[in-house]
DNA sequence: AAATCTATAATTAGTCT
DNA sequence: AAGACTAATTATAGATT
């Protein structure tokens, strides 16, 4: 028999920014999740490699996928961001990294963001020449923006995080004696990306 | 001239199994890693949840995609999984400060930071697609635009009202002096919008 | 509200460059 | 050898139950 067109009226296309309503929002993540995980299964099966995923709903539920498992990888991810020799003294070495890492290191990396920051203005105008060459219409403004909206929302976010994380660990390390759990940031202080960027 | 269909012949379905010619092998992962962290993307942005994802490529080499980064939502889901263990000797007490403290979440962050801005740069061509998809539209992206620009400007100032913290702090700490004056932005070594952004 | 359905959007395997 | 292309597969937004 014929199939009536009885089902909904298909995918339509929609924009990346967060879902406003709450449960949309929701239904919208449960359908996501899962695909996601599903996409990580097929990725560490096809490819023999290890992934790992976590993700926070907003509720502060954990919802994580591992191959071969979490905190395995999570273990071989902080491994590989600390190779930490092991002086006999433990606050020698913390000093020593201090000292001599801490302050150059982000220097370097301040200056290589800077440096990464211009090479993105410079790709910018290429790609403006190259759009108004092929298609002939001046939208530098609206390709900084795209491009702005992406980067920008997740280094300012990023930005305020790592401040209020200072800010904590300059408590903690001053006064050290003082015993301080939850050295961790309040999330809620820093809100989504468009809460910076609103229209 | 006529379009042939010159193409390739299309797309087959595959096994979910281990792609065994080493090629072909990293042309998938290379692939599907990214549409795996454009997916991820999506999702945090869609339900503003936070997400990590961590790939170990066959070689060792670590590919993460991280919002708001993968050492915070990492420390995040280690803090659920082992409730605050009380620290009751001094040389624990300074591990944990240690283990928590700027150096280290600073330096996975900016690492972090960095790989971002990287993948933002991958993306050059979808977002040259975006731009595309929206020519038609007029204030809106000209708006988004000037924020951006606003937002690199005040990214600029977080950079050194940070760098000039941390200098700060590194006599306090190690210097063990006593001074404490609030770090104040130099407003005159950020510059216009302009100097960044022209054209 | 979770499951199912359908049309469509999005991803990508294979191919060619 | 890294990207473009195309056809086909896969994911999913919105509707419906």
């Amino acid at each position: 028999m014929a199939r009536l067109p009885k089902g909904g009226s298909g995918r339509k296309k929609i924009q990346l920014k967060r879902i406003e309503n709450e449960k949309e929002r929701a239904v919208t993540l449960t359908k996501r999740y899962g695909g996601l995980f599903k996409k990580a299964n097929e990725l560490a099966t096809l490819c023999g490699v290890q992934i790992a995923i976590i993700v926070f709903s907003l509720s502060g539920k954990p919802l994580s996928f591992g191959s071969p498992g979490v905190p395995f990888i999570i273990n071989k991810f902080l491994n590989l961001n600390q190779p930490d020799q092991q002086p006999d003294d433990f606050i020698a070495r913390f000093k020593k990294s201090y000292n001599e890492s801490r302050l150059q290191n982000l220097n370097q990396e301040l200056d290589e963001l800077n440096e990464q920051l211009a090479n993105e203005k410079k790709r910018g105008q290429m790609l403006k020449e190259h759009l108004k060459a092929t298609l002939g219409c001046e939208t530098y403004e609206e390709y900084i923006g795209s491009l702005g909206i992406h980067g920008l929302m997740q280094l300012r976010s990023k930005l305020d995080e790592m401040k209020q994380h200072i800010e904590r660990s300059d408590d903690e390390i001053i006064g050290a004696s003082s015993s301080n759990d939850e050295a961790e940031v309040d999330l809620s202080k820093i809100g989504a990306p468009e809460d910076y960027l609103k229209l």
